[in-house]
RNA sequence: GGAGAGAUGGCCGAGUGGCUUAAGGCGCACGCUUGGAAAGCGUGUGUACGUUAACCGCGUACCGUGGGUUCGAAUCCCACUCUCUCCGCCA
């Protein structure tokens, strides 16, 4: 969500931005609405104000066994009033929210514009391609082969895009979780185990609701959702709630599964354990003050390609174009691992800096020594995903004789 | 799942329709006092929205959440959420 009076003030700036982003959506309704919203309060507020001076004298009255037969009369009709104006407020501040929902992050200058992945910008690549003598194959072949991934038993349990992992495959998604999780605590982080499903107010904060529902597990008879991502429970952690800024940043990593329904990505990537329904990914998350937040970005990526190196995988690290990048995002980095089974770089880090945007929606704000108070900064990246990391591990370690 | 009790400011806690612009205390900030401190005394102490050049002032709303009754609701009514106690069930 954004400042109400940034959509005020900058509306053409903020359609460059939109149009950058390919968003395609009504801006022209704001300010109308925005207008006839704040003529309202000031006529109800107005009534209110005559109404509570009224029910004072009333009192005086009531007290002094005079009649106030007359008063009583006039603020019953005042009362008509304000009820038929706090409606028509209470309409206007439904259609305003959820217009202001629906609008994107605004992207930051040093994102380049562009219309999708083809304007994605390389930032640096670590590593080299490790050279086989032998045709490297895809870890779905590999791992089939070595008994430790079985798609076919996934399927039949529960349904296409899940995957059972055995022995060795099993004991190394376990690994690699306490690796990262360790090493991101050396980095700073604090470990956090939080609830795996989460409420709507959660997705809403976050920026999953109310656009991208689809994407998402409900559960039925409550208003419960199966989380996409920790980003939702651990950046939730504090909202409604005011944090001391000299404590800023707060710096958290978490393991939780993580369940997508990707309603409109039937077809793509369908082989392997790239793109699943269910997997699990340890996650980093920081509320910063605003003026810290560009840099948390940059070493928020940086502690998340240390696990990257610390398992040897050749990797590069790009900026996505303003079309490229996600809804709440004002810049994101992805971290892309070498695939030599697949012959190709594919993501295994979104790490994104979404200012004040979800702080806004959550309400997450800081206070100073001085009691100034402001919305925090929210940033989150994968430090990283076991099924690809897994996926990384397999492809560029592989052997000749198939182990 | 059943029964009961409860939810008030940063914290404790009073408050069963108007005298509440929420008592009192603690904490915190500033000032007085002091050689310095403690104690004591005094002043102040939330959030959002609106108005405004202005977080100067003024106004409106907020006592778990959402509705309702009333000229007027922290207070009465309804629904929901959460917490606690006991029972049941369960890893």
């Amino acid at each position: 969500m954004l400042a109400r009076e940034y959509l005020r003030e900058h509306a053409d700036e903020y359609r460059t931005a939109l149009k950058n982003r390919g968003w395609s959506g009504d801006l022209d309704r704001f300010p109308d609405l925005d207008a006839e919203r704040r003529r309202v309060i000031v006529e109800v507020e107005s009534l209110k104000n005559r109404r509570n001076a009224a029910s004072q004298e009333i009192a005086t009255l009531k007290k002094n066994k005079q009649d106030a037969g007359a008063q009583v009369e006039a603020m019953k009709r005042v009362g008509e009033k304000i009820k038929v104006l706090d409606a028509r407020l209470a309409e206007i501040e439904d259609e305003l929210q959820g217009l202001e929902l629906s609008f994107p992050n605004v992207p930051h200058p040093s994102v380049p514009v562009g219309p999708d992945e083809s304007a994605n910008r390389l930032e640096r690549t670590w590593g080299e391609k490790p050279r086989f003598q032998f045709t490297p194959r895809p870890h779905w072949e590999i791992g089939e082969s070595l008994g430790i991934l079985d798609f076919d038993r996934a399927a039949k349990i529960t349904g296409a895009r899940f995957t059972v992992l055995f022995g060795a495959a099993a004991k190394l998604s376990r690994a690699l979780m306490a690796l990262m999780l360790d090493l991101h605590e050396d980095q700073g982080y604090r470990e956090v185990l939080p609830p795996f499903i989460v409420n709507a107010e959660s997705l809403r904060g976050t920026g999953q609701l109310p656009k991208f529902g689809d994407d998402l597990f409900k559960l039925e008879g409550k208003e419960y959702y199966l989380v996409p991502t920790a980003e939702v429970p651990v950046t939730n952690l504090h909202r409604h709630e005011f944090l001391e800024a000299e404590r800023l940043p707060l710096r958290y990593t978490a393991y939780t599964p993580c369940f997508r329904a990707e309603a409109g990505a039937a077809g793509k990537d369908t082989r392997g354990l790239i793109r699943q329904h269910q997997f699990e990914k340890v996650e980093l998350v920081k509320f910063t003050m605003p003026e810290q937040s560009w840099d948390e970005l940059e070493t928020l990526t940086t502690d998340a390609e240390a696990v990257l190196q610390a398992l040897g995988l050749h990797y590069r690290v790009v900026t996505l174009s303003t079309g490229d990048m996600s809804f709440a995002s004002a810049k994101t980095y992805d971290i892309e691992v070498w695939l030599p089974g697949q012959e190709t770089f594919r993501e295994i880090s979104s790490c994104s800096n979404f200012t004040d945007f979800q702080a806004r929606r959550a309400a997450i704000r800081y206070r100073t020594a001085d009691s100034r108070t402001g919305f925090v900064h929210t940033l989150n990246g994968s430090g990283l995903p076991l099924g690809r990391t897994l996926v990384a591990v397999l492809e560029n370690y592989q052997q000749a004789d198939g182990s």
